[in-house]
DNA sequence: TATGTTTGTTATACAAAATATAATAAATAG
DNA sequence: CTATTTATTATATTTTGTATAACAAACATA
């Protein structure tokens, strides 16, 4: 029984690994971050939310080659699992659902 | 400087209080986050949560009438700030655009 | 082969958010 | 008055969010 509602830093980083598709690794994800969501936040954040979500199954890790650039240790690369697809799209589902009921908030079309 | 981002249940607890308009206060509350979100959580979670909202200037308070049932005591009402209001368009346009890039979660327009 | 630099992860600690339980308060029916 | 109902406040605990510091491995090059 998987837990029912990731917390809102968690969700980001679920989002941010899939935008990464295969390159997804502690600081790209940092950086990523930054990128999609101007959030600048310490590499120690991330990490440590990785490994919660790992955790509670919402992603995978393998050990992926070093960089192709200088020096440096391997990468951790992460995937999503299904769970973590799903609640996403839960998550989704719901907001999109709440927002159509008050018109301040409703997405328009078109 | 208010905050940037709100937790995952602010932001519920937020969205709760514009769906009730003027009869938003704990209780009520509390139901709604069942109703609209199958959400179950104690009374002491909704009041604690609302007054980090209060505090950061998301929400405001008047105390209202007693029920017009049986008894009890008057109610604590709550109403959004526009500062209330902003974080939650924000918080939607960000999640509308992450939403755009990834094919599996964009939203379909009809 | 030794060592400095780069790229990266782990360990640890602490603050804030989420959430529960217990205590208290105010209306009102009788 | 006082018992009951509706409601809020106080307090405590767990989970998330976040930072700093320590460590590890790959590579370059002397």
């Amino acid at each position: 029984m998987g837990k029912e509602h990731l917390g809102e830093f968690e969700e980001l980083i679920l989002l941010m690994i899939m935008l990464l598709k295969d390159e997804a690794y502690g600081l790209a994800i940092r950086k990523e971050l930054k990128e999609q969501a101007n959030r600048t936040v310490t590499i120690g954040a991330v990490h440590g939310t990785v490994n919660r979500l790992e955790k509670k199954g919402f992603i995978e890790s393998r050990l992926g080659g070093a960089s192709d650039l200088r020096g440096g240790r391997r990468k951790r690369l992460f995937t999503i699992t299904s769970a973590g697809k799903s609640i996403l799209e839960r998550s989704r589902d719901a907001k999109v659902t709440l927002w159509a009921k008050i018109p301040e908030l409703a997405i328009q079309k078109g």
